[in-house]
RNA sequence: GGCCCCGUAGCUCAGCCGGAUAGAGCGACGGUUUCCUAAACCGUAGGCCGCGUGUUCGAAUCACGCCGGGGUCACCA
């Protein structure tokens, strides 16, 4: 067999057939300085094997000669010419030709793309997965939102771009904690309490008084009740101080179980719930200050006020400063107000302190992108307190605007048109609104239309993903109906060869990018790659199968021949291996039947 | 004013760890159903990749400076 499966330290089997040409590229290489052809000792990280843009070029195409011209002082043409001719030399490779200035094109013979398709069916949904993360601990922070009420759609997409995220690193070998900061320590949970008990008031049969500032919301009827039945009449004859820290542990524990649900219905699992308020009283937060304070980057100062931005109530206050400056930031940011209480970044730092001790070798945020002013200063504690070894790449999540019919659609508290996830998942589905949520890079502002995510076309990447899967389903059903055996093992062991037609070469091709995709993903921390590259795997699938309408040999079930049936619906099965691995890194059920 | 993000086809957006003639969907126009689900497919038309300078063998991609849009800016969280 020409090609085969490399196996990796961590025991998954895997095949990215781009880095196994690469190491075929580099080993060349090496041989070629071993001969004296080349000189020895070139630096080799800037060779790149890719599938050219355009196909003409062929299968894969290799920088090598231009990026090794100036480094070992020869034409590229020379570099070109003596590559191309080790090259030749692989069974894999059928023809190498130089092109343009210096790239050499790659062809591969057809059974290294028979063989992808029998490492999909062999390898199942592990296909893909990767060994790059090596089990390092990745941290992912993502929707910690305020304890003060339901989930709505605004966090929605903070909440599938997370977990999205957690389950492309997990897929390629990261040990991954999925963490929410629960912001329970500031004014807005005494707020909280505030409202609640008027809600309390309320369930004892009083007028509340929903004053202006308070939460209006209705989802704290229930938290009233609660109140009535755990403390009766008891405090409605009682000022704050008697009530306000009993009030705010009941309503925010209430309002995080509200959240747990939302959360669910979604189908994110939180692995830890980190509390702000538990941090204060442990010492925690001076600890994590005093470290800083040690490196030299307390002191106490004023700020400057901000240029060109006229602040009439701007008074000059000597405040508790970290000096962020000092890691890239571009002023420095106060950890103290002038009442000697801590701002929110302080408890923040110590958060992150905390996570750093836990020994995650990255950490990742997710933020709205309300909270861009926010990355610099936290980027440069987390540098600080790590001494510059524990990365943090936070991922600004933009906004969701939504549409109904076309039209957009105001979310407004007042106007009762506020639109919880609840919403959302009850209306498109948990499914459809996870992979719409991925259709946009994170830093893009997303167009959500409640009539388009239903809407059966293709214009609904969703649909179009899941038809294409249902019709590789329709494939195995009639096939299995048939008498032919549909099981994984036994279409790998079905004669691969036989799929020689350009179009079915070209969808092996397409399931052959799929590792190399996940691989640029998970470095970019990136998931709504996967979604883009699932439209463009179904798009290849449903051009195959249309030409199944013209070309009846293109048809995955013929009729009376089942070798060759066989190895057809081994490439539609594989290509649903593939969109079933993407959609579960994407969280979404693959769907069987669209009926 | 500082900082961050965005600017690519009429519209909505991919591509951006530098690679060859820049892609997709929608919309427009024209085709494809005795056939494994036409809920799909194929084709045509449509681009100073905001502008400029620089780095490079090579720039939509990197750097710097502009322009336009959005966000954000000391005791809010």
């Amino acid at each position: 067999m020409l090609w085969h499966a490399r196996t990796n330290e961590t025991g998954i089997d895997q095949m990215n057939l781009f880095a196994e040409i690469r190491t075929l590229v580099t080993d060349s290489l090496t041989a070629l300085a071993a001969e004296g052809v080349l000189p020895a000792g070139l630096e080799l990280a800037q060779v790149a094997v890719e599938p050219p843009r355009d196909p003409a070029h062929g299968d894969m195409a290799t920088n090598a000669a231009m990026v090794l011209a100036k480094p070992a002082g020869m034409q590229p043409r020379a570099i070109a010419t003596a590559l191309a001719e080790k090259l030749s030399l692989d069974p894999r490779v059928t023809a190498v030709e130089v092109a343009g200035p210096g790239f050499l094109n790659l062809r591969l013979a057809a059974n290294v793309w028979q063989g992808v398709v029998k490492a999909a069916l062999t390898e199942g949904l592990d296909f893909g997965k990767s060994s790059a993360g090596a089990g390092r601990k990745v941290n992912v922070e993502f929707v910690s939102a305020n304890p003060t009420g339901p989930m709505h759609v605004g966090h929605v997409r903070g909440a599938v771009v997370g977990d999205a995220l957690a389950r492309l690193l997990a897929y390629t070998g990261w040990n991954v904690t999925r963490e929410y900061y629960i912001n329970d320590g500031g004014a807005q949970v005494d707020v909280l309490a505030r409202s609640a008990y008027e809600r309390y008031r309320e369930a004892n049969g009083l007028e509340p008084e929903i004053r202006e500032g308070l939460y209006p919301g209705d989802y704290l009827i229930p938290v009233g009740e609660a109140l009535k039945a755990k403390f009766g009449t008891t405090l409605l004859d009682k000022g704050e101080e008697v009530w306000l820290a009993d009030i705010r542990e009941i309503a925010s524990e209430m309002m995080m179980e509200e959240i747990r649900g939302d959360l669910a219905a979604l189908g994110v699992k939180m692995d830890v719930y980190s509390s702000e308020k538990a941090l204060y009283g442990t010492g925690q937060i001076e600890a994590a200050i005093q470290a800083l304070r040690d490196m030299d980057l307390i002191y106490e100062g004023t700020l400057e006020p901000p240029k060109g931005k006229t602040l009439d109530d701007w008074e000059p206050r000597i405040q508790t400063l970290f000096r962020s400056t000092a890691h890239g930031d571009d002023v420095d940011r106060p950890v103290m107000k002038s009442d000697g209480s801590w701002t929110y970044f302080a408890p923040d730092i110590a958060y992150h302190y905390n996570k750093v001790q836990r020994g995650f070798d990255e950490l990742i945020d997710i933020f709205g992108a309300d909270h861009g002013g926010y990355v610099k200063r936290m980027k440069a504690a987390v540098s600080a307190l790590s001494n510059g070894k524990v990365p943090l790449d936070i991922k600004l999540v933009q906004l969701v605007k939504l549409y109904k019919n076309g039209e957009p659609f105001k979310m407004s508290k007042r106007a009762g048109t506020f639109v919880t996830l609840r919403d959302v998942v009850e209306q498109a589905g948990a499914d459809v609104t996870r992979f719409m949520m991925l259709t946009r890079k994170n830093d893009v502002t997303l167009d959500f239309d409640f009539a388009k995510v239903l809407e059966q076309s293709k214009d609904n990447p969703v649909f179009y993903v899941q038809y294409a899967n249902a019709r590789i389903n329709s494939v195995l059903r009639k096939s299995r109906e048939a008498g032919i055996d549909c099981s994984d093992a036994a279409l790998a062991n079905a004669d691969l060869a036989i799929l020689g037609h350009p179009a079915e070469i070209e969808m092996a091709k397409k399931l052959a990018e799929w590792p190399r995709l996940v691989e640029i993903a998970a470095k970019a921390n990136e998931p709504h790659r996967i979604a883009f590259y699932l439209y463009e795997l179904a798009s290849e699938f449903h051009s195959l199968w249309n030409k199944g309408n013209d070309d009846t040999s293109l048809r995955f079930i013929q009729d009376g021949n089942a070798a060759t049936s066989s190895a057809k619906i081994a490439l539609a099965r594989a290509t649903g291996v593939v969109i079933s691995a993407g959609l579960g890194i994407l969280g979404v059920t693959p769907v069987e039947e669209m009926r």
